[in-house]
RNA sequence: GCACUUGUAGCUUAGAGGUAGAGCAGCUGGCUGUUAACCAGUUGGUCGUAGGUUCAAAUCCUACCAGGUGCGCCA
């Protein structure tokens, strides 16, 4: 008897006619009264149930098998034989069903094998996994991870561990949460009536952080290669589909390298990481191109066939202004694009992943840098048709002299950036670099629309559950 | 933060001033191999909560609670 998964056990892996055991969650019981049940058991392994066929020879076939319902755990061995009936190619003629865990009451099981809103999946987070769509959703988010991490791999990146704890703010912008373990109904005071954060845990204010940005630069100016990989922080208050209070983003950050090699990486790195989908996921993206967005596959395959595009900000306005077309927003050089602005280029006039360049200082971070008009920075977005940004980056300002005069420009507290500043003080290059929003990833591969439902438990505005 | 919108059985919903109906799930029975099986029967709801208007409220009004969509901010 060996232990199989259910997708090694589909594949046929042990053998036709060995002895097998596999262990999962019962998704459908079907049965004839004249002895004969099936039981589709999935184990998260693949997007397939595994079909074991119980006949009443087996011992506990009355008292347990025939009363087994959607969602009850069991470990089911037998002979893996080709299946006689359509739609799967092995199944297990069983000869032991033992029930390791009931469902306490299958009337009020929240995860019945029926189709559900994701608004109520998103109710029963913990059980949601059990689902054909959330398990589709992990397994690829799982692939999409793995895939960054073996395309950056393959390039000769370092993965930089950057704190999640933090006392500066990377962008001088963006709400952040407080990180402290003073008595929140005691709080020590200075002689001017403010609250003392010497007393606090690091002697210092501190937050989560909203980037790893300014840090995997550090190690950028020695490694010369490297990228973060992780959760991030925004206390802001948004209410939209495609905004988390904590999601994760991957940073790549490249000595010696400009915005159009930044570009460069990030199309090259989307590429990878999309073929890897098609390339492993082939039956959860089958999936999700049935019953969540009939244009999924379509879209990875054109990202992987076809060069983004790639404008300058310049040319975006002049594009958007020979449009025609009503926006609520005037468009004017020196605005920055909204929403309505970068659907109609990704979405309408483009129809593909676009790189939009060289945009406006005034609307930009302060360690982007300065272009030789004086008026733009080395700024560039991806954005992605139905998500919208995606990556976020930029050639970073390497002049000492420059970013000095920035700083002091956006009335930023330079004493913060003091180490930020050595950077460019001790061995300064070129570098640059860009941040993917990993979960709009997830969202834009899947088609699945609301980011709540591509992270495991989602933190918004007023919800913290699980 | 702003605007809009929705709460009826475990789930999905019909009902739009006259006292709640269905599909699925569950349960019972039937069917020699089914594919989110099929056939028959059946349990289950003080209509989100609290007030108010009315002879009468799921239905109209107010507040609160919990969701959703769009916008702003961004990834």
């Amino acid at each position: 008897m060996s232990l199989v998964s259910i997708v090694d056990a589909l594949a046929g892996k042990p053998g036709e006619g060995e002895k097998v055991t596999v262990q999962g969650w019962v998704r459908t019981r079907r049965d004839s009264k004249a002895g004969l049940s099936f039981v589709n058991i999935h184990d998260g392994s693949c997007f397939n149930p595994i079909q074991a066929v119980v006949d009443n020879n087996v011992n506990n076939y009355e008292s347990e098998v025939i009363k087994l319902t959607t969602g009850c755990s069991v470990r089911v061995t037998g002979t893996l034989v080709p299946s006689q009936g359509k739609g799967q190619t092995f199944e297990i003629q069983a000869t032991e069903v033992e029930v390791l865990g009931w469902v306490d009451d299958p009337d009020t099981y929240p995860m019945p094998m029926k189709p559900h809103t994701v608004e109520h999946l998103r109710k029963h987070a913990h059980l949601r996994p059990r689902t054909n769509l959330i398990g589709a959703v992990t397994r690829v988010r799982n692939c999409l991870a793995q895939a960054v991490h073996r395309f950056m791999h393959e390039n000769g990146y370092n993965w930089i561990h950057t704190p999640i704890i933090t006392a500066s703010d990377a962008e001088g912008a963006g709400e952040m949460f407080r990180v402290s373990t003073l008595d929140q109904a005691n709080l020590p005071m200075t002689d001017k009536g403010e609250i003392d954060y010497s007393k606090d845990f690091f002697g210092q204010e501190s937050f989560l952080t909203v980037s790893g940005q300014l840090n995997v630069e550090a190690y950028c100016l020695a490694m010369s290669k490297v990228y973060t990989f992780g959760p991030t922080f925004r206390a802001e208050n948004s209410n939209t589909s495609r905004h988390l209070a904590e999601f994760w983003m991957v940073e790549p950050e490249i000595a010696f390298a400009d915005l159009s090699q930044n570009a460069d990486l990030a199309e090259a790195m989307m590429r990878y990481i999309f073929k890897a989908v098609l390339d492993e996921c082939g039956d959860d993206m089958a999936f999700f191109q049935q019953r969540v967005d009939k244009d999924c596959i379509n879209r990875l395959e054109n990202v992987i066939d076809n060069n983004f595009e790639r404008m300058s900000y310049t040319d975006v306005i002049s594009v958007l202004e020979k449009s025609n077309k009503k926006f609520e927003y005037d468009v004017k050089w020196g605005i920055d694009l909204q929403s309505e602005h970068e659907r109609y280029i990704a979405e309408e006039y483009v129809g593909r992943p676009t790189v939009v360049t060289d945009y406006p200082k005034d609307i930009k971070a302060f360690y982007m840098r300065m272009n030789d008009d004086g008026k733009t920075v080395a700024a560039m977005d991806v954005l992605a048709p139905g998500i919208g940004e995606i990556i976020g980056g930029a050639q970073r300002e390497e002049r000492l002299d420059v970013l000095d005069a920035r700083i002091e420009e956006m009335g930023l507290p330079a004493e913060h950036y003091w180490w930020y500043r050595d950077l460019r003080r001790y061995g300064t290059v070129p570098h640059a670099g860009f941040g993917l929003g990993f979960d709009r990833c997830v969202s834009y591969v899947t088609g699945v629309q609301n980011i709540r439902d591509v992270i495991p438990f989602p933190r918004v505005p007023n919800n913290v559950k699980f």
